[in-house]
DNA sequence: ATGAAAGCGCTAACAA
DNA sequence: TTGTTAGCGCTTTCAT
């Protein structure tokens, strides 16, 4: 039933010989215009496609990158891939997407499936679970193998490769300078995603801002825990007890959440309360009233890591030459921050 | 730098044939003991891995599907990818993923370029434009092939292949059946999603359930559009000219967008106005208030799809059995519709 | 128990 | 201009 035609077959039907039917699929200035032209047009009406797997084989190149992504549900990696997905195919590449599930054996597992040829190198997002293990030796010894990494969002300092980061700290100190800037006194911080380096740096941004202008952080106003569960009574509480006229929510799920406890509350958002959010993602955009948020350019860095790998696939770059790129950020103001500005 | 070692280099280095490393490595039985422990443990010690691209070129599979997926933000696609990634991963394939962004020429090249040995089989969803054009020479080619494909979520009757749908007419028939029992009487319906006819089911399925309980459909009630431009305008001016009690958001994106403009007018939900929405995605669950909705499962839907698809790979259902699934919907009540009941 | 050789589909160096 | 041959990494049949 499988009807592909091989060079073979041509070679027989057209009584050439294989290399003759090869040369002349490849344009090869060494055949006859004639006999191109027959062998052509046979491969054409047989809808002849070279078999990619031999020629990976031949080439030792597969143009194909490995993708890891610990969960797609969330709009941000999607995003991400999405920036990948358009450079990859621009440069002819093509992607195996994986999904880690944010998963350490998952990982390994996709790792080890993958580095058996079948790709040239991998852009990957370091799982939840491994971060915490602090067990990269899947991620070394692919690298010793000589197969280019890109990291992105996720990284850490004992994977030696090329990284394409988010400034957290940074960005987490301007938005919580925006929220003083438009006159908040008492500024919670909200997580529901804890446990990585990325989110204590998001914390430590905020407390740096605090402290910079004089604001003696206030521990009753730290929600931090992973998940959502009981987080809204936690809000709820705190609100209970203490003054909020502003909230840093340090992900997309607190944030959403966040907004769900004002507005039951029936608390004015930005009125009685800001909030800035982080990771701009669709939540942002849709909730009531849209966030003001963090802008992570996801796109950018999908790019980013995929034209710095493909770069190194094809020599570009070389191998030992690390690098990490860090993708700015930029605040979006929507409907949940006042407009009115503070100079300090 | 690639110290990737292959069966040819543990003969050479350990003074054996090839073959004998080959059987040794796959532990047959014609060879000794003894040898099989030297080869196995050189093999171990130099971490040898098997070139997945020659095992594929010998036995003619490569244990990989291809996905076609038109667009990955949408949260339903992602969600269904996730089902496709369960069962594959159980059963040992991997996944090529590609993203179609709803084009049509995205999607022939995809095909194109994975009809190549790269895939034993696909699984895809329809992109809008090719839905549109109605042109679906390269499924059928692939068909012809050899290939399988099994088609989810957005089909149609000319590509004849095993096919994993949802009951769009039923699904959007309960939706307003439930509005009108919950005692709406003005049910508007409005959609940012056009030109497919797996929307126009579900109008059908709202227009039938207001016929079939005597309501005459109003056309000043009925929103369409492709986009979300100008929709919140379009809402408010209906709002303004026509009494209504119920909504029902034929896709996540109308559902978020409504809800916004209702909360800016202050109308109460579901008090004033109630909602059910369509597909049941992150949008509906963490909008204010939750969005009451015609859950998917899109989970089911992968996982079947995926099953479906190895279970042809295998051989376990014969390349000619077509089959047509439908998984189920199910209404989700959240804050956005009323609780009171009306028995027909 | 071990090895030689052919072949999967293709390219490329070399020969004719 | 065309063909022969070896080889990419592996399996498998058939000798030995």
């Amino acid at each position: 039933m499988n009807k592909r035609i091989t060079i073979k077959q041509i070679a027989q039907a057209l009584n050439v010989s294989i290399s003759t039917v090869s040369k002349a699929l490849n344009d090869s200035y060494e055949i006859s215009e004639e006999t191109k032209k027959k062998i052509q047009d046979y491969a054409a009406l047989h809808k002849y496609k070279p078999n990619t797997l031999a020629l990976s084989l031949q080439n030792k190149k597969t143009r194909t990158i490995g993708i890891l992504i610990p969960n797609i549900l969330t709009y941000y990696f999607a995003r991400v891939l999405r920036g990948i997905e358009k450079v990859a195919n621009e440069k002819g590449y093509n992607l195996i997407t994986c999904i880690t599930n944010d998963s350490y054996k998952k990982e390994v597992d996709t790792i080890e499936m993958l580095s058996n040829g079948t790709i040239d190198g991998f852009i990957a997002c370091i799982s939840v679970e491994t971060l915490k293990k602090e067990k990269f030796d899947h991620f070394n010894s692919v690298l010793e193998d000589g197969t280019p990494i890109v990291l992105y969002d996720r990284v850490h300092k004992d994977i030696l490769c090329d990284k394409v980061v988010t400034d957290n700290v940074k960005s987490a100190y301007k938005a919580t300078r925006f929220l003083m800037r438009s006159g908040c006194e008492n500024i919670a911080l909200i997580s529901t995603s804890e446990g990585l380096n990325i989110h204590e740096f998001r914390v430590k941004g905020y407390l740096k801002a605090l402290t910079k202008y004089g604001v003696v952080p206030n521990d009753n106003l730290i929600i931090r825990q992973e998940g959502e569960e009981g987080l809204k009574e936690r809000i709820n509480d705190m609100l209970d007890k203490q003054p909020v006229d502003g909230i840093f929510t340090i992900d997309e799920v607190s944030g959403a959440l966040t907004t769900q406890v004002l507005n039951k509350r029936n608390i004015h958002i930005p009125e009685a309360i800001s909030i800035v959010g982080f990771t701009n993602g669709i939540l942002s955009r849709y909730s009531t009233p849209p966030l003001s948020s963090v802008n992570r350019f996801a796109h950018t860095t999908g790019e980013t890591a995929a034209r710095r790998l493909i770069d190194k696939l094809e020599g570009k770059i070389d191998f030992e030459d690390i690098n990490t790129e860090i993708i700015r950020t930029q605040l979006v103001e929507r409907d949940s921050t006042k407009k009115l500005f503070i100079k300090f």
